[in-house]
RNA sequence: GGGGCGGUGGCGGAAUUGGCAGACGCAGGGGACUUAAAAUCCCCCGGGAUAACCGUGUGGGUUCGAGUCCCACCCGCCCUACCA
């Protein structure tokens, strides 16, 4: 056989035929243990991208591996096809959104089949149709009834670009800008829709139930924000309740002012006549004030001087309440007792205006003093200047575990003065879009019975395709003249339905459990289907949703369960993050750079597997890095050299047994190898253990190995080691070169055989004080005496210990030797 | 300011977790084949006069032995930020 390595031919003939023989269908299977492989579903933006391929094709790898391994194996795919994009598109193309998304959807599918990837199409589930987000819907109702979503008027986050509201997680950057489009966002006060995500604060920090990164874990705990501490409850001259929170409820004694935001609903009442103007003015500055401006008045700190008094509970005194932009309305109680003496900030402000600073923290060895300080003091000492609690050990740690904490929160719960609290950077999850390509929210509004859900058997509340695209900014459900109107499920009479429509992220919280049961209309997905296949095995993704999609999915499976539809306390056990493919410009690859990648040209050059081969090889998966158009060549030659080594009559002559053998210690060592970074998600060393292999079967060819009678078992053994990674030429091989019985994505993943990685002999390495000064060959079952008689009598050491006295051997068995002289 | 990740040849990266630094590949150099080119094959490829020796961001330390562990520092990237 000489035909040429002609991927084009055959990648699409097995694909074909993959598809036709369903082999990778995968149905509930009792008596096999399954494996539910996810990765993240795309948005149909139009091309499959080669990040989309980096996330994928490694990832199928592993899949298939895991299903060589004799699991059965669920790897699905889907859209999510909800989303802005395809608004914009309609908004300047005149395209309808639909038409769009669904056009852009079948052209990734005929992208990702090119990939050869063994998704099983038969469990496709795509978010905006109508029987995804019926349930989509049907859960929103759900949340509603059990009071975990709700309705609120508050001061939200904008985007001028997309005329919508956003959630707290999609504002990003110092300047606070939009996740989308970039645009810093504005505040508006609006009645929106939230979901409880708040109630599962302290669960989203425990990760003991999981298998996720530390990186991901990190940035989802400084998400949600804990800290422990106190809520206080002071009181202003008048008798006005003036709760604060705080982390240091052991400095109370040291408040020698208090602090409210500018928005604080207070400020009305505590202001006095003279200082109204004041206030007033600074108020208006504050609102007036973009987010660039709060950013780049960092150091400086302003506010204003109410002229109104509050009262520290603690001691009596009597101390000024004044209003500053430092202070948020988001967090806490938007209300602060200031210590400036224990709190860089507060010191920063009392220094600006001169107002008092009282030390009651005494370090060890040294003296506050209130006028001279140059800096607040934020580390451990003993309380002073604090009544009974004089000389109390205050150390750094945080909450209850402090004694002096401890101690105070005891006393003010005691005397009713405060109670221990928890306060949370976490904020509930905003899911109202005022836009129209998303899962209309399924709540009708009538004047005399309020907000009601539509009833179940109505669901979905379809989206109506008559709509017009006007640059007004309101969505067009909104100006659609008849869509909104409906009647009262309650009372029957004349009602309106929410025009706003769900953030897309709602429909990706819960797409791995549509996937279990695409077509069912009983539920949301088959009992019998969630039964057996989840929890998500191995979860794969990027990591920029780790605030986004992976906080949102892990409150929607706990709140889900509360609610007694799903089960277990997290839906997917192992995370693991792909790094971003950089342009070869080392930039993020974008259109206007020019630096972008396309898959279906490489693969129309270089064949599928190729680049599958060369995205697991590249780099480390889970950093990524810039691309090298060069470095495919490696790969290519590869598989080109392992086609040859397949098809190419070897030369005359028969190789001994101890070079057939060295060909099978080589195989068993790499294949030793490779299965053990399937499991750590280590592509690139699986590439080149398989390169390596293949060099070391060169080698033992070209000493006559491949006229050997078990050579033919090497190369078959050589071939199911590569058809999780290159699955078309494995399969080519495997079926038509070699003559197996189709198919080789069937066989079973090889054993490796102990005894072969057991070698009679081993390199012993000499060293002379470390330094390396000889290698020899001994049998590898040599003593340490013998090793040490070896090692002092090699060639190579020798000079070095030529006169001099040998203080101390190290024999490290199987090693190496270390003479100290 | 806080947190995280990283720093190894010209480049991407290996190094069985304390034991031969630089596997594998790209790029580069030399050679074979060819009328020529491509493809393919073979050799070289950290520095150094290919000698000693020096080399994993820098400086210390632990150890018979450190890319790997400890301390201090420098640099880069990412996230986050008046969070009370």
């Amino acid at each position: 056989m000489t035909r040429e390595y002609n991927p084009g031919e055959i990648e699409p003939k097995w694909q074909k035929k993959w598809d036709e023989d369903g082999i990778y269908n995968a149905d509930i299977d009792e008596s096999r243990q399954k494996f539910y492989a996810l990765t993240m579903l795309p948005y149909p933006s139009g091309d499959l991208h080669i990040g989309h391929w980096y996330a994928m094709a490694p990832s199928d790898a592993r899949a298939r591996f895991k299903r060589m391994q004799g699991y059965n194996v669920m790897f699905p795919m889907g859209f999510d096809a909800f989303g802005l994009p395809a608004e914009n598109a309609a908004i300047s193309r005149g395209i309808h959104p639909k038409e769009w998304t669904y056009g852009n959807i079948e052209r990734m599918r005929q992208q990702l089949r090119s990939m050869g990837t063994m998704i099983d199409w038969r469990r496709e589930a795509i978010s905006a149709d109508p029987e995804y987000y019926r349930w989509t819907q049907w859960f929103f109702i759900q949340l509603y009834k059990h009071d975990l979503a709700y309705r609120k008027l508050s001061p939200v986050d904008w985007c001028p670009q997309c005329n919508t509201t956003l959630a707290r997680e999609q504002v990003h950057g110092d300047d606070r800008h939009c996740e989308r489009c970039g645009t810093p966002v504005i505040k508006k006060d609006l009645e929106q829709w939230f979901f409880k995500t708040t109630t599962y604060a302290d669960e989203l920090i425990n990760f003991s139930h999981i298998d996720w990164p530390d990186r991901v874990r990190t940035l989802q705990t400084n998400w949600v924000g804990r800290s422990e501490g106190a809520d206080v409850f002071f009181k202003t001259e008048d008798g006005a309740d003036l709760t604060v929170f705080t982390t240091r409820p052991d400095t109370l004694w040291g408040a020698t002012f208090m602090v409210l935001a500018p928005e604080h609903p207070l400020v009305e009442t505590v202001t006095v006549p003279e200082y109204v103007e004041a206030v007033r003015a600074y108020q208006a500055e504050a609102a007036g004030k973009t987010e660039i401006q709060r950013a780049a008045a960092d150091k400086e700190k302003t506010g204003v001087f109410t002229g109104g008094y509050a009262v520290n509970p603690v001691n009596g005194a009597r101390i000024p309440i004044w209003i500053a932009d430092y202070v948020m309305m988001g967090y806490g109680y938007g209300a602060i007792m200031a210590v400036p003496a224990h709190d860089e900030r507060d010191f920063a402000f009392a220094r600006q205006y001169g107002l008092e600073i009282i030390p009651v923290i005494q370090p060890e060895g040294e003296q506050l003093d209130g006028a001279i300080m140059t800096e607040a003091y934020v580390g451990p000492g003993k309380m002073i200047n604090s009544d009974q609690f004089d000389g109390t050990e205050v150390t750094d740690d945080k909450g209850r575990k402090n004694p002096g904490l401890a101690k105070v929160i005891d006393w003010l719960e005691k005397e009713g003065l405060g109670k221990e609290a928890v306060s949370y950077k976490l904020r509930d999850w905003l899911i109202s879009r005022q836009r129209y390509w998303g899962a209309p929210i399924p709540m009708v509004r009538c004047d005399d019975c309020g907000w009601n859900p539509v009833p179940d058997e109505e669901l979905p509340v379809l989206l109506p395709d008559d709509v017009e695209w006007l640059p007004t900014g309101e969505s067009p459900l909104k100006l659609h003249p008849t869509w909104k109107d409906t009647t009262c499920p309650v009372c029957g009479k004349p009602a309106v339905r929410e025009t706003d429509t769900m953030d897309t992220f709602m429909c990706s919280s819960w797409y791995h459990l549509r996937y279990l049961s695409p077509d069912y209309d009983q539920g949301p997905f088959d009992p019998k289907e969630y039964d057996y296949w989840m929890p998500v095995d191995t979860y794969t993704g990027g990591i920029e949703h780790a605030n986004m999609h992976l906080i949102y999915t892990r409150f929607f499976h706990k709140a889900l369960r509360d609610m007694g539809i799903t089960e277990g306390h997290e839906p997917m056990l192992q995370l693991r993050n792909q790094g971003m493919v950089l342009g070869e410009d080392g930039e993020k690859m974008s259109k206007s750079r020019g630096n972008v990648v396309a898959p279906d040209d490489l693969v129309r050059q270089y064949g599928a597997d190729t680049v599958r081969g060369y995205l697991m090889f590249f780099a480390r998966w889970d950093l990524g890095g810039p691309w090298n158009s060069q470095g495919i060549a490696g790969t290519e030659r590869w598989l080109k050299r392992v086609w040859a080594l397949f098809t190419e009559t070897p030369e005359e002559g028969q190789a001994g047994e101890e070079v057939i053998k060295g060909a099978k210690q080589a195989l068993h060592a790499a294949l030793d190898r490779i299965t053990r970074d399937y499991e750590r998600f280590e592509f690139n060393t699986i590439i080149s253990s398989l390169m390596e292999l293949l060099n070391d079967l060169y080698e033992a060819r070209r000493k006559g190995a491949g006229n050997h009678p078990d050579w033919p078992g090497i190369l078959e053994t050589y071939t199911l080691m590569m058809a999780p990674a290159v699955p078309h030429i494995a399969e080519e091989l495997w079926s038509e070169v070699l003559g197996k019985p189709y198919s080789v994505h069937d066989q079973a993943w090889p054993e490796v055989d102990p005894q072969m990685l057991v070698k009679e002999q081993i390199t012993l390495i000499v060293q002379v004080n470390g330094k390396l000064r000889d290698r020899i060959t001994v049998p590898a079952g040599i003593s340490e005496a013998e090793a040490e008689k070896t090692a002092l009598a090699s060639p190579g050491a020798a000079p070095y210990l030529e006169g001099k006295e040998i203080r101390k051997v190290v024999v490290v068995p199987g090693r190496l030797v270390n003479i100290v002289v």
